[in-house]
DNA sequence: TACTACGTTTAGAATTTACTAAACGTAGTA
DNA sequence: TACTACGTTTAGTAAATTCTAAACGTAGTA
């Protein structure tokens, strides 16, 4: 008799691709996509070789790409006693992965751009200089670009820390708010 | 006297740059996020020409990316009677930005592999096949992601539809939650 | 010490991206 | 009709990205 495990082979590798060009979507490595799906749907931790094989990719590939995960709280490393290799498994609360992602703007590129939003409002709102009418416009409008990064951290935030946000929350927060 | 007005520039630029280094890190072109600064930060529509002279990209650039942002709702086209040529004025409402983005998925990569996740799912759910304990395994976490998906999108869907969501009700949701 | 089994780093290739410069298309105007 | 003023498209280019292949470093083991 064949075995019939095979039979979801396929439908695995549909949510790989699909995943794939989610990543893709975001502006992240294809590889990346598939590497996370691959953890995603794996029931036990996997190992970087297991890892090398599944996705065809070598192994530097996976080198970069799992410690990118990583550091986006997508996937954790998981070591095992007596056992030199390193494993790896998948978050399951994505929410908690945005937190994670919107905290690693602290550093790097992300965070000095977001510095500079809060920068210049505050040149904005204590400096002097140009013309009266001009300088409340721009005023406002960095106003309220700063605060839509601070909603959207506050949200991310609070979706974290409720430890996910289900459907149901979700509509639960239309209701209250409608 | 010297002209008042010129001090601002330097802070306009800042944020011009702010904005890039933000564009670019979410995967977007960096003459993208200066476009858009340059309509934020304009307190009237902006032609194209103007866009070359002021941001130092080429026409072509220029046009590529505005229709660009244009269909993420980013930006607006404007057409004045009478005058041949088009102007733009950015969004200032990001919350109905991000929903367009989200309904553009409906065409495009990102669409298909949205579907592709949906579609997954209901082969897990209603097919045979594979081995039991597998199958159910697959399945829980790909509803899972298909729920995180449907949550996000409700999310913004909310947001856009309050005309958006303040530092405030942000606050408010959080304190009704916990 | 040498050997083995790992993960990481590097050099370079292939691909993709984001732009420029210039040709092009088109709608209004004389 | 030709002319002008615009936006768009195209061909080509420079730079960045993402990978491969292979060298490398290192910690355990004999």
């Amino acid at each position: 008799m064949v075995n019939m495990t095979e039979s979801l082979e396929p439908i695995k590798n549909e949510l790989v691709e699909g995943l794939s060009g989610i990543s893709a979507f975001w502006g992240f490595p294809k590889g990346m996509g598939a590497i996370f799906a691959m953890l995603y749907l794996a029931p036990t931790p996997l190992s970087l070789d297991e890892l090398v094989s599944q996705t065809g990719l070598t192994k530097g590939a996976i080198s970069t790409n799992v410690r990118a995960l990583a550091r986006m709280g997508l996937i954790h490393p998981v070591t095992r006693l007596g056992d030199r290799k390193d494993y790896y498994e998948a978050e399951t609360n994505f929410y908690r992965s945005i937190r994670t992602l919107l905290m690693e703007r602290q550093n790097g590129e992300f965070a000095r751009a977001i510095a500079s939003v809060q920068s210049v409002l505050e040149k904005l709102e204590t400096g002097a200089g140009g013309e009266a009418a001009e300088r409340a416009f721009l005023t406002e409008r960095v106003r309220a670009l700063n605060d839509f990064f601070n909603a959207i951290d506050a949200l991310a935030s609070a979706a974290a820390r409720l430890d996910g946000l289900g459907l149901g929350t979700v509509q639960s927060i239309l209701k209250i708010l409608k």
